[in-house]
DNA sequence: CCAAACCTGACAAATTCAGTCAAGTTATAA
DNA sequence: TTATAACTTGACTGAATTTGTCAGGTTTGG
Protein backbone atom coordinates (compact mmCIF):
# COMPACT_ATOMS: atom_id res chain seq x y z
CA UNK A 1 0.00 0.00 0.00
CA UNK A 2 1.43 3.62 -0.89
CA UNK A 3 1.96 5.17 2.27
CA UNK A 4 0.86 8.25 3.98
CA UNK A 5 4.80 9.84 2.98
CA UNK A 6 4.40 8.92 -0.40
CA UNK A 7 1.09 10.34 -0.84
CA UNK A 8 2.37 13.20 0.68
CA UNK A 9 5.23 13.38 -1.52
CA UNK A 10 2.80 13.23 -4.28
CA UNK A 11 0.91 16.42 -3.17
CA UNK A 12 3.84 18.53 -2.74
CA UNK A 13 5.37 17.74 -6.15
CA UNK A 14 1.96 18.44 -7.39
CA UNK A 15 2.09 22.02 -5.37
CA UNK A 16 5.03 22.97 -7.09
CA UNK A 17 3.57 22.02 -10.67
CA UNK A 18 0.78 23.63 -10.04
CA UNK A 19 2.23 26.76 -9.50
CA UNK A 20 4.22 26.86 -12.60
CA UNK A 21 8.26 26.94 -13.58
CA UNK A 22 10.89 28.23 -11.97
CA UNK A 23 8.75 28.28 -8.62
CA UNK A 24 10.54 28.56 -5.32
CA UNK A 25 8.58 27.45 -2.57
CA UNK A 26 8.31 27.16 1.66
CA UNK A 27 7.87 23.33 2.44
CA UNK A 28 6.15 25.19 5.00
CA UNK A 29 3.33 26.49 3.06
CA UNK A 30 3.13 23.78 1.34
CA UNK A 31 2.35 21.97 4.77
CA UNK A 32 -0.33 24.99 5.74
CA UNK A 33 -1.85 24.19 2.28
CA UNK A 34 -1.98 20.74 2.53
CA UNK A 35 -2.87 20.12 5.81
CA UNK A 36 0.61 17.97 6.52
CA UNK A 37 2.51 17.70 9.68
CA UNK A 38 5.22 20.27 8.63
CA UNK A 39 8.17 17.91 10.25
CA UNK A 40 6.93 15.22 8.53
CA UNK A 41 6.92 16.64 5.04
CA UNK A 42 9.90 17.99 5.69
CA UNK A 43 11.62 14.63 5.60
CA UNK A 44 9.66 13.59 2.46
CA UNK A 45 10.89 16.95 0.61
CA UNK A 46 14.31 15.86 1.47
CA UNK A 47 13.90 12.74 0.44
CA UNK A 48 12.75 13.81 -2.88
CA UNK A 49 15.55 15.95 -3.28
CA UNK A 50 18.10 13.27 -2.58
CA UNK A 51 16.31 11.36 -5.18
CA UNK A 52 17.00 14.04 -7.81
CA UNK A 53 13.27 15.06 -7.95
CA UNK A 54 13.40 18.63 -7.05
CA UNK A 55 16.49 20.99 -5.45
CA UNK A 56 16.32 22.34 -1.88
CA UNK A 57 18.02 25.83 -1.76
CA UNK A 58 18.78 27.02 2.45
CA UNK A 59 18.17 30.11 3.94
CA UNK A 60 16.29 32.97 3.96
CA UNK A 61 14.89 32.99 0.10
CA UNK A 62 15.18 29.60 0.06
CA UNK A 63 12.87 26.45 -0.82
CA UNK A 64 12.10 24.02 -2.75
CA UNK A 65 11.69 23.86 -7.02
CA UNK A 66 11.07 21.40 -9.61
CA UNK A 67 14.05 20.01 -11.67
CA UNK A 68 12.56 19.26 -14.21
CA UNK A 69 9.38 19.88 -16.55
CA UNK A 70 6.17 18.45 -15.18
CA UNK A 71 4.91 16.72 -18.47
CA UNK A 72 8.83 14.65 -17.24
CA UNK A 73 7.98 13.26 -13.69
CA UNK A 74 5.37 10.34 -13.46
CA UNK A 75 3.32 9.56 -10.18
CA UNK A 76 5.91 5.99 -10.66
CA UNK A 77 8.93 8.16 -10.22
CA UNK A 78 7.47 10.03 -7.44
CA UNK A 79 6.74 6.64 -5.89
CA UNK A 80 9.45 4.72 -6.48
CA UNK A 81 11.63 7.77 -5.03
CA UNK A 82 10.11 7.57 -1.48
CA UNK A 83 9.51 3.46 -1.38
CA UNK A 84 11.88 1.88 -3.53
CA UNK A 85 10.84 -0.76 -6.02
CA UNK A 86 6.95 -1.59 -5.85
CA UNK A 87 6.29 -4.68 -5.01
CA UNK A 88 2.85 -5.94 -4.51
CA UNK A 89 4.39 -9.29 -3.03
CA UNK A 90 7.24 -10.51 -1.03
CA UNK A 91 7.59 -13.03 -3.72
CA UNK A 92 7.50 -10.74 -6.88
CA UNK A 93 10.49 -8.41 -5.17
CA UNK A 94 13.35 -8.81 -7.09
CA UNK A 95 15.08 -9.31 -3.72
CA UNK A 96 17.36 -12.50 -3.45
CA UNK A 97 15.90 -15.19 -1.46
CA UNK A 98 12.34 -13.26 -1.68
CA UNK A 99 10.93 -16.90 -3.26
CA UNK A 100 12.26 -20.06 -3.12
CA UNK A 101 9.33 -21.91 -4.88
CA UNK A 102 9.97 -22.83 -8.95
CA UNK A 103 7.53 -22.86 -11.39
CA UNK A 104 5.21 -20.89 -10.10
CA UNK A 105 2.07 -19.52 -11.48
CA UNK A 106 0.88 -17.50 -9.33
CA UNK A 107 4.21 -15.74 -8.96
CA UNK A 108 3.74 -15.08 -12.51
CA UNK A 109 0.05 -13.79 -12.33
CA UNK A 110 0.64 -11.46 -9.14
CA UNK A 111 4.03 -9.69 -11.31
CA UNK A 112 1.12 -9.28 -14.48
CA UNK A 113 -0.89 -7.47 -11.62
CA UNK A 114 1.59 -5.74 -10.19
CA UNK A 115 3.02 -4.66 -13.91
CA UNK A 116 -0.55 -3.32 -14.90
CA UNK A 117 -0.39 -1.46 -11.39
CA UNK A 118 2.91 0.03 -12.45
CA UNK A 119 1.89 0.84 -16.16
CA UNK A 120 -0.89 2.99 -14.85
CA UNK A 121 1.08 5.02 -12.42
CA UNK A 122 3.72 5.32 -15.58
CA UNK A 123 0.47 6.98 -17.93
CA UNK A 124 0.27 9.71 -15.41
CA UNK A 125 2.32 12.78 -15.30
CA UNK A 126 2.48 15.87 -13.01
CA UNK A 127 1.08 17.86 -16.15
CA UNK A 128 -1.88 15.88 -16.32
CA UNK A 129 -2.51 16.04 -12.80
CA UNK A 130 -2.49 19.82 -13.10
CA UNK A 131 -4.96 19.59 -15.92
CA UNK A 132 -7.21 17.36 -14.10
CA UNK A 133 -7.15 19.79 -11.23
CA UNK A 134 -7.91 22.99 -13.82
CA UNK A 135 -11.74 21.13 -14.39
CA UNK A 136 -12.82 20.81 -10.56
CA UNK A 137 -11.98 25.13 -10.02
CA UNK A 138 -14.57 27.19 -10.71
CA UNK A 139 -13.75 30.71 -12.81
CA UNK A 140 -13.61 32.35 -9.84
CA UNK A 141 -10.30 30.34 -9.08
CA UNK A 142 -11.60 28.53 -5.84
CA UNK A 143 -12.28 24.99 -5.82
CA UNK A 144 -15.53 23.64 -6.40
CA UNK A 145 -17.40 22.53 -2.61
CA UNK A 146 -13.95 22.46 -0.68
CA UNK A 147 -15.83 25.55 1.79
CA UNK A 148 -15.51 22.99 4.42
CA UNK A 149 -11.71 21.37 5.05
CA UNK A 150 -10.01 22.24 1.63
CA UNK A 151 -7.10 20.21 0.25
CA UNK A 152 -6.50 17.25 -2.16
CA UNK A 153 -8.72 13.76 -2.04
CA UNK B 1 0.96 -5.12 -0.34
CA UNK B 2 -0.65 -8.35 -0.40
CA UNK B 3 0.55 -10.32 2.99
CA UNK B 4 2.00 -13.78 3.50
CA UNK B 5 -1.64 -14.86 5.11
CA UNK B 6 -2.81 -14.04 1.49
CA UNK B 7 -0.33 -15.87 -0.53
CA UNK B 8 -0.54 -18.89 1.48
CA UNK B 9 -4.58 -18.54 1.10
CA UNK B 10 -4.18 -18.53 -2.75
CA UNK B 11 -1.44 -21.29 -2.77
CA UNK B 12 -3.93 -23.55 -0.24
CA UNK B 13 -6.81 -22.60 -3.11
CA UNK B 14 -4.46 -23.45 -5.93
CA UNK B 15 -3.62 -26.89 -4.42
CA UNK B 16 -6.71 -27.98 -4.25
CA UNK B 17 -7.91 -26.76 -7.56
CA UNK B 18 -4.82 -28.61 -9.08
CA UNK B 19 -6.21 -32.28 -7.65
CA UNK B 20 -9.34 -31.78 -9.34
CA UNK B 21 -13.09 -31.65 -8.47
CA UNK B 22 -14.92 -32.72 -5.06
CA UNK B 23 -11.20 -33.11 -3.77
CA UNK B 24 -11.08 -33.71 0.32
CA UNK B 25 -7.37 -32.79 1.58
CA UNK B 26 -6.01 -32.24 4.54
CA UNK B 27 -4.99 -28.76 5.84
CA UNK B 28 -1.69 -29.88 7.68
CA UNK B 29 -0.89 -32.12 3.73
CA UNK B 30 -1.13 -28.43 2.13
CA UNK B 31 1.26 -27.00 5.11
CA UNK B 32 3.88 -29.43 3.94
CA UNK B 33 3.41 -29.56 0.41
CA UNK B 34 3.72 -26.26 0.08
CA UNK B 35 6.14 -25.40 3.34
CA UNK B 36 3.53 -23.59 4.96
CA UNK B 37 3.52 -22.90 8.78
CA UNK B 38 0.79 -25.40 9.52
CA UNK B 39 -0.86 -23.79 12.35
CA UNK B 40 -1.02 -20.51 10.65
CA UNK B 41 -2.07 -22.20 7.55
CA UNK B 42 -5.30 -23.58 10.12
CA UNK B 43 -6.46 -19.69 10.56
CA UNK B 44 -5.67 -18.85 6.60
CA UNK B 45 -8.42 -21.71 5.73
CA UNK B 46 -10.59 -21.19 8.58
CA UNK B 47 -11.06 -17.72 6.89
CA UNK B 48 -11.31 -18.83 3.35
CA UNK B 49 -14.27 -20.75 4.83
CA UNK B 50 -15.96 -18.60 6.63
CA UNK B 51 -15.96 -16.68 3.32
CA UNK B 52 -17.55 -19.14 1.26
CA UNK B 53 -14.60 -20.02 -0.64
CA UNK B 54 -14.31 -23.55 0.35
CA UNK B 55 -15.79 -25.88 2.96
CA UNK B 56 -14.52 -27.60 6.10
CA UNK B 57 -15.77 -30.48 7.24
CA UNK B 58 -14.32 -31.63 11.16
CA UNK B 59 -13.84 -35.55 12.84
CA UNK B 60 -11.72 -38.19 11.36
CA UNK B 61 -12.31 -38.64 7.05
CA UNK B 62 -12.43 -34.63 7.81
CA UNK B 63 -10.80 -31.53 5.52
CA UNK B 64 -11.25 -29.17 3.35
CA UNK B 65 -12.78 -28.56 -0.56
CA UNK B 66 -13.67 -26.26 -2.96
CA UNK B 67 -17.34 -24.94 -2.85
CA UNK B 68 -17.28 -23.73 -6.82
CA UNK B 69 -15.26 -24.68 -9.85
CA UNK B 70 -11.99 -23.52 -10.59
CA UNK B 71 -13.57 -21.60 -13.53
CA UNK B 72 -14.72 -19.33 -11.32
CA UNK B 73 -12.90 -18.21 -8.54
CA UNK B 74 -10.80 -15.52 -9.05
CA UNK B 75 -7.13 -14.10 -7.69
CA UNK B 76 -9.66 -11.41 -6.45
CA UNK B 77 -12.17 -12.89 -4.76
CA UNK B 78 -9.50 -14.86 -2.48
CA UNK B 79 -7.24 -11.52 -2.23
CA UNK B 80 -10.41 -9.89 -0.70
CA UNK B 81 -11.94 -12.55 1.22
CA UNK B 82 -8.41 -12.32 3.32
CA UNK B 83 -7.92 -8.68 2.91
CA UNK B 84 -11.05 -7.05 2.88
CA UNK B 85 -11.33 -4.19 0.27
CA UNK B 86 -8.44 -3.65 -1.50
CA UNK B 87 -7.06 -0.21 -1.58
CA UNK B 88 -3.58 0.85 -2.68
CA UNK B 89 -3.69 4.09 -0.72
CA UNK B 90 -6.16 5.22 2.28
CA UNK B 91 -7.59 7.94 0.11
CA UNK B 92 -8.81 5.57 -2.28
CA UNK B 93 -10.77 3.49 0.33
CA UNK B 94 -14.38 3.74 0.74
CA UNK B 95 -14.49 3.80 4.40
CA UNK B 96 -15.84 7.08 5.71
CA UNK B 97 -12.96 9.78 6.42
CA UNK B 98 -10.82 7.34 4.68
CA UNK B 99 -9.98 11.29 2.67
CA UNK B 100 -11.27 14.75 3.24
CA UNK B 101 -9.64 16.51 0.02
CA UNK B 102 -12.41 17.46 -2.72
CA UNK B 103 -11.63 17.33 -6.32
CA UNK B 104 -8.34 15.97 -5.86
CA UNK B 105 -6.48 14.54 -9.18
CA UNK B 106 -4.75 12.88 -6.93
CA UNK B 107 -7.09 10.16 -5.54
CA UNK B 108 -8.62 9.76 -9.30
CA UNK B 109 -4.88 8.85 -10.45
CA UNK B 110 -4.63 5.84 -7.51
CA UNK B 111 -8.14 4.85 -7.98
CA UNK B 112 -7.03 4.15 -11.55
CA UNK B 113 -3.88 2.52 -11.06
CA UNK B 114 -5.94 0.68 -8.43
CA UNK B 115 -8.57 -0.46 -10.80
CA UNK B 116 -6.09 -1.64 -13.42
CA UNK B 117 -4.46 -3.83 -10.86
CA UNK B 118 -8.04 -5.51 -9.68
CA UNK B 119 -9.02 -5.80 -13.11
CA UNK B 120 -5.38 -8.10 -13.76
CA UNK B 121 -6.56 -10.24 -10.98
CA UNK B 122 -10.31 -10.15 -12.18
CA UNK B 123 -8.80 -11.98 -15.27
CA UNK B 124 -7.06 -14.88 -13.34
CA UNK B 125 -8.92 -17.90 -12.38
CA UNK B 126 -7.96 -20.82 -10.96
CA UNK B 127 -8.55 -22.97 -13.22
CA UNK B 128 -6.14 -20.55 -15.58
CA UNK B 129 -3.26 -21.10 -13.43
CA UNK B 130 -3.69 -24.56 -13.38
CA UNK B 131 -3.38 -24.87 -16.96
CA UNK B 132 -0.08 -22.66 -16.39
CA UNK B 133 1.02 -24.81 -13.76
CA UNK B 134 1.15 -27.44 -16.20
CA UNK B 135 3.13 -25.91 -18.55
CA UNK B 136 5.75 -25.80 -16.02
CA UNK B 137 5.54 -29.81 -15.46
CA UNK B 138 7.63 -32.42 -17.76
CA UNK B 139 6.22 -35.52 -18.66
CA UNK B 140 6.85 -37.64 -15.57
CA UNK B 141 5.07 -34.87 -13.92
CA UNK B 142 8.22 -33.66 -11.54
CA UNK B 143 8.57 -30.19 -11.93
CA UNK B 144 11.73 -28.59 -13.49
CA UNK B 145 14.48 -27.48 -11.83
CA UNK B 146 12.43 -28.23 -8.33
CA UNK B 147 15.12 -30.43 -7.41
CA UNK B 148 16.75 -28.38 -4.76
CA UNK B 149 14.02 -26.50 -2.79
CA UNK B 150 10.66 -27.39 -4.00
CA UNK B 151 7.57 -25.59 -3.40
CA UNK B 152 6.04 -22.21 -5.74
CA UNK B 153 7.84 -18.91 -6.70
C1' DC C 1 -15.83 -43.11 23.78
C1' DC C 2 -11.68 -41.97 21.40
C1' DA C 3 -9.04 -40.13 18.03
C1' DA C 4 -8.66 -37.14 14.23
C1' DA C 5 -9.64 -33.18 12.10
C1' DC C 6 -11.00 -28.32 12.21
C1' DC C 7 -12.09 -23.90 15.42
C1' DT C 8 -11.04 -20.18 18.48
C1' DG C 9 -8.80 -16.80 21.07
C1' DA C 10 -4.80 -15.31 23.61
C1' DC C 11 -0.33 -14.23 23.20
C1' DA C 12 4.29 -12.39 21.43
C1' DA C 13 8.29 -10.91 18.69
C1' DA C 14 9.49 -8.19 14.79
C1' DT C 15 8.61 -4.78 11.68
C1' DT C 16 6.59 -0.74 9.74
C1' DC C 17 4.22 3.63 9.93
C1' DA C 18 3.39 8.28 11.17
C1' DG C 19 4.89 11.70 13.47
C1' DT C 20 7.70 14.66 16.88
C1' DC C 21 11.69 16.88 18.41
C1' DA C 22 16.18 18.78 18.94
C1' DA C 23 20.12 20.03 17.13
C1' DG C 24 22.85 21.04 13.14
C1' DT C 25 24.07 23.53 8.38
C1' DT C 26 23.79 26.86 4.98
C1' DA C 27 22.86 31.21 3.00
C1' DT C 28 20.89 35.82 2.72
C1' DA C 29 20.22 40.46 4.17
C1' DA C 30 20.80 44.16 7.15
C1' DT D 1 29.38 40.08 11.13
C1' DT D 2 25.43 38.56 12.82
C1' DA D 3 20.65 37.31 13.08
C1' DT D 4 17.52 34.88 11.04
C1' DA D 5 15.20 31.88 8.04
C1' DA D 6 15.17 27.94 5.66
C1' DC D 7 16.54 23.05 4.87
C1' DT D 8 19.09 18.59 7.12
C1' DT D 9 19.78 14.86 10.08
C1' DG D 10 19.18 11.43 13.41
C1' DA D 11 17.06 9.84 17.55
C1' DC D 12 13.00 8.74 19.47
C1' DT D 13 8.07 7.16 20.31
C1' DG D 14 3.39 5.18 20.23
C1' DA D 15 0.32 2.61 17.54
C1' DA D 16 -0.78 -0.75 14.33
C1' DT D 17 0.17 -4.72 11.54
C1' DT D 18 2.27 -9.00 10.41
C1' DT D 19 3.57 -13.62 11.19
C1' DG D 20 3.51 -16.69 13.59
C1' DT D 21 2.84 -20.13 18.19
C1' DC D 22 0.14 -22.37 21.54
C1' DA D 23 -3.47 -24.18 24.36
C1' DG D 24 -7.41 -25.55 24.65
C1' DG D 25 -12.31 -26.43 22.57
C1' DT D 26 -15.73 -28.55 19.26
C1' DT D 27 -17.40 -31.77 15.91
C1' DT D 28 -17.65 -36.21 13.79
C1' DG D 29 -16.77 -41.04 12.32
C1' DG D 30 -15.83 -45.55 13.78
Amino acid sequence: MITRATEYACLAMLYLAKRGPGGVHYTADIARDQHIPPSFLAKVVNQLSRAGLLVARRGPTGGIELTRSPESITLRQIIEAMEGEVAVNVCTSTEPYACFRSGCALKSAFQMAQQSFLSALDSVTLASLVLKESFNVDPRGEEIAASSVAGHC
